[in-house]
Formats: structure tokens, C-alpha cells, sequence
DNA sequence: TAAACGTGGGA
DNA sequence: TTCCCAAGTTT
């Protein structure tokens, strides 16, 4: 690699960062609390969709004391429609650590940050880079992109191994006193003008120190293998009503898809079977009457899809079951799937 | 290391 | 419609 227009570079990146940046909300601080919930809500989810969410949560948590000793239950709601909730279980007890171990105070050293919940290669280095302004590497698939350009790298970026490569570069680039613009920078860049489809490289800042602008494949980069197969499952899924008006709902497992979120009751469909004996079963319900009002549509996650069928039936239940009145499933929280179910009903 | 883990938007 | 993504981490 060829280092030799290293601070020129640096200095035309953090330029035009310090004078292009968006105004986003994350960027009026350098609180590394507030920080640190921006980075992980950011994560593999796109700024304008974290925008409102960011807001709402630091209204609702505004200092890790607060955050921390909140019910699972609130965090879960606070963060329903953004996803991976393992995201916000993880920050939580990361936070918690921080209260309990380093008197409210976040690291501001790779080792110790790195032990939090949560907190990966890239989320350490983008708080230490920004809330504290230390010459740390914060790789993402921005930073990723964009080195892969400047630098012509063709290592294939779905690889693991290969970041490493990416971080190294990064260190020995990084203007160790601008750290949180040059990371920023790399990262706006890779938003703004370095995009994945049709860069913009006759607006870019850095475009004379690019050697896939000078080779013309920038749009060929990064190298990115891998696609995964979608698995498909058929649920049936079940609006419990009994004579109160209030609907039967279950909290999921407290680990993999869609932790601790609340559902209506799900009976997998599979051939020769009855779904609704199966929920009569499992639930310990009798089943008065079945609606013909049925939802049908499908939701896709990243890695397989479900095809559901809504429909409410009316029931009685046998023994003690958990049945909410509309206004209190408003407060459970739920994955978007049955968010739309709910609101169809409702 | 590969797979799991959500969602909505753009080409 | 289908595919690929968007500021990754955990297991």
C-alpha cells in the first residue's frame, strides 16, 4: 500500500466533512452515552429511520442511571419497528455495567469498552473516535466501501478475515487529532458520495488520492460474495376474543427470533393438521365460534419469510390464561407482524 | 466461520 | 417483483 499522499488526504476528507456533514441530531453532542445509543441503534438500519427513534429514546432515557433500571418491558416498546431487539437488551446491560462498575462513566479505552454488551469492533471505535476523540479504527460497510476504493482493495468484504484489513488501513490513516471527523468523514463519504450504486466521484473531496477512480471501476467495488437462502413458514395466527372483549397474548422466549416480544397466539400449519384444535389444546380454550374475517399476508425477515393467516374466534378459557383489553395490548410490545394484524383489526 | 438476527426503502 | 441493502454483534 501507498501511504505517501497520507496527510493531504486527511486533511481534504476531514475538510469537507467539517463543512458537508448533515445536521443529524447524534451530532450535537459528545456525550458518550448518547453517542453510544445513536451507534447501536444506527446499526445495519438507515439515518432516517433512526432519526425519531433517537429522539423519543433519550426523551424517555435521558442518562445511563435512568436507562439502565428501566423495565425490560418499556426498553422492548421504546424500540418496537427498529429490529433487532437483541440490540436494545444488549445496550441495557452494557449501560448497566457502566453504572455499576465505572460509576456511570463509559471506557475511553478500547479494552474495557469492548467488555460491554453490545459493544463490538465498530461501535468501541466509533465512541472512543467520537465522543472522546481517540485515533481508534470504526470500520463499517461505509468505511468498508470506500477504502476499498480509495485503496483498491478486492478482498471480499462478506468475509470476516478480511475487515481486519480494513482496520489496519484505517490506523495507519486516521489524523490522530481529528479523529472523530476523519472516522465520521469516511462514513459521510460512503453516504453521501462513495454509494454502493452510481458514486459520485466528480463531487468527491478525495477523488485525486482514489485509485478506482483513477483505474474507472469504483463502481465495481467492493468485492462482495454471499447471499443466503430464505426459509418460509405458514402460521396460523389467532385473535382470542372471550366474552369481555380481550384477546389471549403470549411473550415470546427470551432468546432468538423476536425475544420477549409479545404475539397473539401462532399455530404452525402443516399438512393433515388442525390448527384450531391446536390452539384449543395448547391454550386450554373452547373455541366458541371462528370468524370468517381472515387477514393473509406475508412477512419477510432477513433470513426466512412467514406467511400468516390472521382470523379472530371467539372463546372461553378453561384455566387462568393472559387476556388483554385493547388499551393494554397498546402497551405490549410487538413485532411489526402483528402490529399490522393488530391494526387491521382493531 | 457461517448463520442468526428486523425492517423499510430504493433500483 | 425481486434483490440488495443500512453507521454490526452474537453464537
Amino acid at each position: 500500500m501507498n501511504y505517501e499522499y497520507k496527510e493531504e488526504f486527511r486533511k481534504e476528507l476531514v475538510d469537507w466533512f467539517d463543512r458537508e456533514k448533515r445536521d443529524l441530531p447524534w451530532r450535537q453532542t459528545t456525550d458518550p452515552y448518547k453517542i453510544w445509543v445513536s451507534e447501536v441503534m444506527l446499526q445495519q438500519t438507515r439515518v432516517e429511520t433512526v432519526i425519531p427513534y433517537y429522539k423519543r429514546f433519550l426523551e424517555k432515557f435521558p442518562t445511563p442511571e435512568i436507562f439502565a433500571y428501566a423495565p425490560q418491558e418499556d426498553i422492548l416498546k421504546t424500540w418496537e419497528g427498529l429490529g433487532y431487539y437483541s440490540r436494545v437488551r444488549n445496550l441495557q446491560a452494557g449501560v448497566k455495567e457502566v453504572v455499576e462498575t465505572y460509576g456511570g462513566i463509559v471506557p475511553d479505552n478500547r479494552v474495557d469498552i469492548s467488555k460491554l454488551k453490545g459493544v463490538g469492533p465498530y461501535t468501541a471505535g466509533a465512541v472512543l473516535s467520537i465522543a472522546y476523540g481517540k485515533p481508534e479504527h470504526a470500520v463499517d460497510g461505509n468505511v468498508m466501501r470506500v477504502l476499498s476504493r480509495v485503496l483498491h482493495i478486492y478482498d471480499d468484504i462478506a468475509l470476516p478475515k478480511t475487515k481486519k484489513i480494513f482496520e489496519e488501513a484505517v490506523m495507519e490513516l486516521i489524523d490522530p487529532h481529528h479523529a472523530s471527523s476523519f472516522n465520521q468523514g469516511l462514513m459521510e463519504l460512503g453516504a453521501l458520495i462513495c454509494t454502493p450504486t452510481s458514486p459520485k466521484c466528480l463531487l468527491c473531496p478525495v477523488r485525486e488520492y482514489c485509485r478506482a477512480f483513477e483505474a474507472g471501476d469504483a463502481a465495481q467495488l467492493p468485492v462482495k460474495t454471499k447471499k443466503i437462502k430464505m426459509k418460509n413458514l405458514f402460521y396460523k395466527v389467532y385473535l382470542a376474543r372471550d366474552k369481555e372483549g380481550r384477546y389471549l397474548m403470549e411473550k415470546r422466549g427470551d432468546s432468538g427470533l423476536l425475544a420477549n416480544m409479545w404475539q397473539f397466539p401462532m399455530v404452525e400449519m402443516k399438512e393433515g393438521e388442525s390448527p384450531l384444535e391446536k390452539l384449543s389444546t395448547r391454550y386450554e380454550l373452547e373455541v366458541a365460534s371462528s370468524s370468517n374475517a381472515v387477514i393473509s399476508f406475508k412477512h419477510i425477515f432477513s433470513h426466512l419469510t412467514w406467511h400468516i393467516e390472521a382470523e379472530v374466534v371467539e372463546v372461553d378459557a378453561k384455566s387462568a390464561k393472559k387476556f388483554f383489553l385493547p388499551a393494554q395490548i397498546e402497551e405490549l410490545p410487538m413485532p411489526v407482524p402483528m402490529l399490522k394484524i393488530w391494526r387491521e383489526i382493531k
